[in-house]
DNA sequence: GTCCTGATGTGCT
DNA sequence: GCACATCAGGACA
């Protein structure tokens, strides 16, 4: 059952994440990623994402060429890249631009909007839930089982446009954790949201 | 086949 | 601040 605010939100069409990556990167702030899991449904709101480019991003899994990996980013807009990183965390990501293009959104942090218990839960009774993208893979249960999942149909696991258009202030800033294209800043947070992982703007209250 | 690396998080100092 | 967990993909032979 979603919240009641969010029962008339449309769920985002393939069509409207096919055009500029960056630009995508940016309308994902305030959706909300929808996760049904063991009969609940888990809700996050997104307040930050990092964009990969198709085209001169060599920090870009698909930078080089398609493989078995990253083949989601090749294949339509709107679906689920899923991937290990470090042996040990998930990232999740939203494929943008046409088939094709191997182009995708980073998901890096959520603000917990239903199940936050559950989520909890699932990271160990640790306080900080979902900001951060191996964090917030393991608090709503997203593991490469759900690469390649298609976001614009309810499942198991999609996204809902608000309901409302957002108000917050979006910041920029260099990408983390990267060494090749650091200097780009493809990176797109709410300014001064608690959930944001990390970056000057994310202090904790 | 071997070798290296990584879009991270945690725990200890 | 830093070590370390832990493994698949990709480069190379």
């Amino acid at each position: 059952m979603l919240p009641a605010f969010l029962a008339g939100a449309r769920p985002w069409a393939a069509e409207a994440l096919a055009g500029d990556t960056l630009v995508a990167a940016r309308a994902l702030l305030g959706s909300y990623l929808v996760r049904a899991l063991d009969g609940q449904l888990l809700v996050g709101r997104i307040v930050e994402t990092e964009a990969y480019l198709s085209e001169g991003d060599p920090a870009c899994h698909a930078y080089k060429r398609e493989t078995p990996r990253n083949r989601p980013m090749f294949g339509p807009p709107g679906h689920a890249y899923v991937y290990k990183i470090y042996g040990l965390h998930h990232c999740v990501n939203v494929v943008t631009e046409p088939p094709g293009r191997g182009a995708a959104v980073l998901i890096r942090a959520l603000e917990p909007v239903q199940g936050e218990a559950v989520m909890r839960d699932r990271r160990g009774g640790s306080r900080d839930l979902t900001n951060g993208p191996g964090r917030l893979c393991l608090a709503m249960g997203i593991d490469v089982a759900l690469n390649g999942t298609d976001l614009t149909v309810p499942g198991p696991l999609y996204l809902l446009h608000p309901p409302e258009p957002p108000t917050d202030v979006i910041a920029t800033s260099p990408r983390i954790g990267i060494t090749q294209g650091a200097e780009f800043p493809w990176r797109f947070f709410y300014q001064g949201n608690r959930w944001v992982s990390k970056g000057p703007m994310a202090k904790l209250p």
